[in-house]
DNA sequence: ACTGTAGTTCCAATAAATGGAACATATCTG
DNA sequence: CAGATATGTTCCATTTATTGGAACTACAGT
């Protein structure tokens, strides 16, 4: 096995729940003798990829990481389009927001703008939640062909549930999730693509639900779908639609 | 020369003013042979490492990049708790907030939090800063022994005026950057430290300096030093300072 | 269809990675 | 504080991945 695949191994433990290593945690959870777990991790500090905590032998991703995660931000105008229009939003109404990506069953939020009412959601960059149960995950995966989601979720026991809600989100151009991950907390989602690319991002909106009419949720949904409409219209977005939104007051 | 020292470069080629890469350009800046450019490219693409952006030729970062950086943040207590500072005084004041690391001459901020008045300074999360330059540097420069300053910055025409400003930081308790970095920009920094892992970060709020009285100023240094105080308190931070301020209005 | 540019695949030679065991160091426990 | 245990490092010959050059393929512009 090469040492880039032992290595990228070793970056994959990172994550929900672990933020920092051990040269025998290494061993146990890759299957490495310890004399490679050592050297692997070694070599990976002598380069920049890891770097020991304090006195510590616990190590954590290098500083590196840092800017390359700022380079992934920068390499895609659309995540950084999408998160002017989530910013300006979240200042609006004063609810927390974010950008977020699919990856396979799993959405994560990719930037994050943490509102300024009181009461508020507090932003958990980095947390992955299943797709299809959250309002960003179905935006994205209702941009997928729906053959493409049976196979995805074969075998599934909701999956008719779930290409019903999705033919929904199509419907109405945009998905609301209501206590499905936390208590108390709802949410709306849009999400856009970049043809060139085949990227997409959802935007959302999330907040405590006992603080939102439906006429304000509108209004924030609203106010997502201009700035991704235009998002859309700029890079070619054929599949975006503009939402349906049956409580808005007319300006 | 070992494939993880090529993978390592090739990440360091991401940063300022480049977030993608061909294999030609791997080629020429590292000067590797264009079939290894390839081979390394692909190796790294297997792992994740990379990714192709859409179908052009061009690479960036992975995906798995996002989540070693809020690793990164999430490993370190410190810097968890000194963006709760900043957060809430960037709320309360409107101005756009940083959290900085020092890495050798330069700073970077790792974690930002955008102000909210109407004229704010637009966070740029990841731009590097000469660490002498700027509030945040002095501040982290500030925390080592003058001799080690020296020796960093041996050679360097303005060497006394460094040591000098530094010695007020010590003395003072902050450091403030007036148009340093940006025209028309304003910075207050405090530094903090966490003995049991050596790591020093450094809040800072970033403002309009025509938008700011000095007793403004004054209280907003007031409560980033509390903050950072009561970090410093619970951490055995033994270096931190209350700083001195001569215009604030006694509450 | 042609030319230059960019990227990939193939090969034997070379340099790096591997696992086991001995060694060293930290951490726990009574 | 000594002895025990868990954790991390160094050394070695062996195995195997990586290397650079050259030939090959794909592609964009004219």
């Amino acid at each position: 096995m090469s040492i880039l695949h032992n290595a990228s191994d070793v970056l994959r433990c990172f994550g929900t729940g672990c933020s920092d290593i051990t040269v025998t945690e290494v061993s146990t959870r890759l299957g490495l003798p310890k004399a490679s777990a050592s050297r692997l991790l070694k070599a990976m500090r002598d380069c920049g990829m890891l770097e020991e905590i304090g006195g510590t032998r616990r190590h954590r991703p290098g500083r590196m990481m840092l800017d390359l995660a700022a380079a992934f931000r920068h390499s895609s105008g659309l995540i950084g389009r999408a998160g002017e229009v989530v910013a300006a939003a979240s200042r609006r109404f004063g609810h927390t927001g974010y950008i977020s990506l699919r990856d396979g069953f799993e959405v994560t939020a990719i930037a994050d703008f943490e509102g300024t009412n009181q009461l508020r959601v507090v932003s958990n960059i980095g947390r992955r939640l299943p797709a299809h149960a959250c309002s960003t995950g179905r935006t994205l995966l209702a941009r997928l062909p729906e053959a493409e989601v049976a196979r995805l979720y074969a075998g599934h026991p909701e999956l008719e549930l779930l290409l019903s809600r999705l033919a929904q989100v199509r419907a109405e151009g945009f998905a609301v999730s209501t206590q499905e991950t936390t208590l108390g907390v709802e949410g709306i989602a849009i999400a856009v693509a970049d043809p060139a690319t085949d990227e997409v991002v959802s935007l959302c909106l999330v907040y405590p639900h006992t603080l939102v009419t439906p006429e304000e949720r509108d209004e924030m949904i609203a106010m997502l779908a201009e700035g991704a409409g235009e998002i859309a219209a700029s890079l070619g977005d054929a599949a975006f639609m503009q939402p349906l939104l049956k409580n808005r007051i007319p300006q």
